[in-house]
DNA sequence: CGGCTAATGTACGAACTGGTTCGTTAGTAG
DNA sequence: CTACTAACGAACCAGTTCGTACATTAGCCG
């Protein structure tokens, strides 16, 4: 039980300054938008000064671009996770589907982020190296199952990986894009657990008959 | 072929200004969101000054929720002018579907406005008396659509109408909701004239397949 | 045609906000 | 232990932005 100070007891660390900037920075944005975060506000829940977001980052654009590329990275990550092997195209093309679902519904703040940047013509996006060049293995997972399925007579063909993302994307993000306005408007809460489960099959459902129809 | 003066040759029209300023609001804060719009910008985009717009809407916040207010009202208005009578279910579903898609693919100024008050998680929208009390018409619409495939043993029954819009909304108001990420990461404008007619065929596929499927 | 009021324009100010300047200190290499 | 530099803080600044005070006039009503 020795009294070893821990890491983060350096009262300068470089890489925990920068990471808090970040995490205090997503929450931000994701909260107020590009023009509505304060780069006040940011210093001031963070334990450092407004002087080290300009010393690291650059300026509030700069940061903003940061924080989109790291909420990016997120969800690649969370792609390439993904394994299908063993299950027929149905059942493939499915779980992949429920999982973005899972992963959309957990993670407002990424959706957030990206409607933002829409709003912003995704000139913020543009701008990133990281992002720019990334690729995007969801697609080819999706290109995989849908050959696999087309090989198999069970899927129409004339809709291709990047359609069939679109497709899974939009159900996935909508209850958390639109939850205010659409649960204001309807009185009904796209997120409540209950529904949630309900529209995780529906998503589900919805992709796997679509496929199946004939072209 | 008398010189009377045409109607707006008045240099102080309540109406005519109000109207004007309106218009103007609606691009500024679809453009560049609640914070990120300037009233002083929006009045030089007008014949008249910012004196006004206090003056007839009180404030910027006021301002833009008669903006939201309109454009909700437009559709509205659209989906009352709906008429599926004489059509068999999925034939009435699959039509509302992709005039929905139609709609929301012409106002992306809406769509861009339900984003930008979703980022306010709908403070606004709720603050209006308007648009709180104010019934959805598709609602019954769908209702009716669903009630008779059931009947007719052609629908599915474990989803109701809220639901089913949800899903024909999500497709509709993703490609433009987001145009640019999408547009950006996949290198394929999803608004592009040839996509877009492959994308309305999608839909009205896709919820017919699935209303389709049994339960 | 006189006067009353709705409608309008100008100029300004207080608060905010992104970014910077200048100086200080913790941590470490030698 | 010393000296050097990366890391940091406080105060400040210039430009912006919402909102308003004050002055003015068009258009209508009797």
């Amino acid at each position: 039980m020795s009294d070893q100070p821990p890491k983060n007891s350096r009262l300068r660390d470089a890489v925990r300054t920068q990471a808090e900037i970040l995490d205090v920075a997503t929450r931000e944005f994701a909260e107020r938008g590009y023009a509505g975060a304060r780069v006040d506000e940011i210093a001031a829940l963070t334990r450092t000064t407004k002087r080290m977001i300009y010393y690291y980052f650059g300026g509030k654009e700069q940061l903003y671009i940061k924080v989109l590329e790291r909420a990016y990275t997120g969800i690649r990550e969370a792609e390439q996770a993904v394994d299908v092997t063993g299950l027929d195209p149905a059942e493939a093309i499915r779980h992949l589907a429920q999982l973005t679902f899972d992963h959309h519904t957990e993670h407002a703040d990424f959706i957030r982020l990206v409607s933002i940047e829409n709003i912003h013509r995704a000139e913020h996006l543009a701008k990133s190296e990281t992002l720019a060049k990334a690729g995007t293995p969801v697609i080819d997972l999706i290109s995989g199952i849908l050959a696999r399925g087309r090989e198999q007579g069970v899927f129409r063909d004339d809709t291709d990986a990047v359609d069939v993302h679109m497709m899974i994307s939009s159900f996935a993000v909508f209850p958390v894009a639109n939850q205010h306005t659409f649960g204001t408007l309807f009185g009904r809460d796209p997120l409540d657990p209950a529904r949630r489960a309900h529209y995780r099959r529906m998503l589900g459902d919805m992709v796997v008959a679509y496929l199946r129809t004939g072209s």
